[in-house]
DNA sequence: TAAATAAAATGATTCATGTCATTATTGGTA
DNA sequence: TACCAATAATGACATGAATCATTTTATTTA
């Protein structure tokens, strides 16, 4: 993995459910038959925050952004989409609620498994515990490099990240359709809408993306990798 | 645990290692056999971020200081005191460099076990997993909490942290030896040694702690939480 | 004890970014 | 099509905190 974990501010999680491939086939069972399949329409709870958490949600379809709050205040932690965890921090026993609220970004649907199966399971199958051990490992890793950028980079360079991140992880293309608002933007990078909006004119006067609608496009990719990099 | 983790930005974790009441009398006997002793005075680098892990640090006394660098700027994650482990997001194979550097802040030792061993203590031990995962899991909660305070307090309510944090957890008392230099505390509040030197000096000022030569007291307790709290 | 070095303190200045106020534009819907 | 609400855009201004330059104090070493 290296270094490069500092250079992105933007996490989203790789996939995670392969680590179902370890259960046995009784251990599958018992997690199929304890769970629940949800819907939920873009911009809903899925979880809330100090809320106790009674399951582990399979992330199965969209985009959802997890993040930390108080009363008048909020930090993303992260954006995942479909093939990943969430809750696991929450499962021993003496934190038993979520460190964290999830919302959805797009409609999106997740498995619920009851939380007591998830945890008998980890404390019985030693390689299933492993493989946990390292999607906390990724996750914390990830989350190193999310600080350090939000410490040490300034908005342009943050704002760089995301739309990178946008690009390369998420929608996978230079062309994509940005569903985000400038305001979901702005909560993305850390910084206020104004700035986001005056630093996407920026960007797009000096010709390193362009905007049609809601199409954005990246056209001088190594620029904006280089703004991204040196802050 | 609530949400209270999100109110300090100062990452002290507890005592880890009684995670070793969970192995067998071979695997401890395992574990021996394959540790070293080391002592590091106080400056020291105990771990490089990007080196080969070969091991994991059980830190059996001083002070020391977990942080992320690049070639110009660092940012710490947390200080440990004795009985923590460090390493552990190295586990796994495919990341298996140290993914922050380690300093010691004062005089320490630590016990360092091979890592091939750890590893395949987790992978057959899922009680012993399973505690790894708790570990894991409440350092993290602790970081989204120092992420949280560093974005959204301000100077004075993240020095305030950083004192309440050497009195109540490392120090345990109100009135304690400051070992660390106003460099020191600005690197931990991330901030400008300035701006300690001011923001101490106005402490001062208001009553809220005295200093005599290294001796630190906090005087009024209470204002001073409240600072922390409301940024 | 003096000299040298490091740490702490102070003031002036700069700068990035947030806040506030206002206007323009867009998209949904009655 | 016209209206309303949400979003985007823009400019003026405020401000927290970094940076820089300099001085004072403390600590180490010769």
């Amino acid at each position: 993995m290296g270094n490069n974990f500092l250079h992105n501010s933007c996490t989203v999680s790789l996939t995670q459910t392969q680590c179902f491939d370890l259960l046995s086939a009784e251990e599958m069972q018992e997690i199929e038959e304890n769970l629940v399949e949800v819907s939920y329409k873009k911009g809903e709870t899925i979880a809330k925050q100090g809320s106790f958490a009674a399951y582990i949600i399979c992330l199965s379809k969209g985009l959802v952004r997890i993040y930390v709050e108080n009363f008048k205040e909020t930090l993303i932690l992260k954006i995942l989409s479909s093939g990943n965890l969430i809750g696991l921090p929450s499962l021993f026993e003496e934190n038993n609620v979520f460190p964290y609220s999830v919302l959805a970004y797009e409609d999106s649907s997740a498995k619920l498994i009851d939380i007591n199966v998830f945890r008998k399971i980890v404390k019985n199958n030693a390689k299933f515990a492993y493989k946990i051990i390292e999607i906390l490992s990724a996750n914390t890793i990830q989350l190193y490099g999310r600080f350090f950028c939000f410490e040490k980079k300034q908005s342009y360079g943050r704002l760089a990240d995301i739309i990178l991140c946008l690009s390369g992880y998420i929608y996978k293309s230079k062309k994509f359709e940005l569903l985000l608002s400038r305001k979901e933007l702005a909560e993305l990078a850390g910084m206020s809408t104004e700035s986001v909006i005056r630093i996407m004119k920026k960007f797009k006067d000096e010709g390193l993306i362009s905007e049609n609608g809601k199409t954005v496009k990246i056209i001088n990719y190594d620029l904006l990798s280089k703004i991204s990099q040196h802050g």
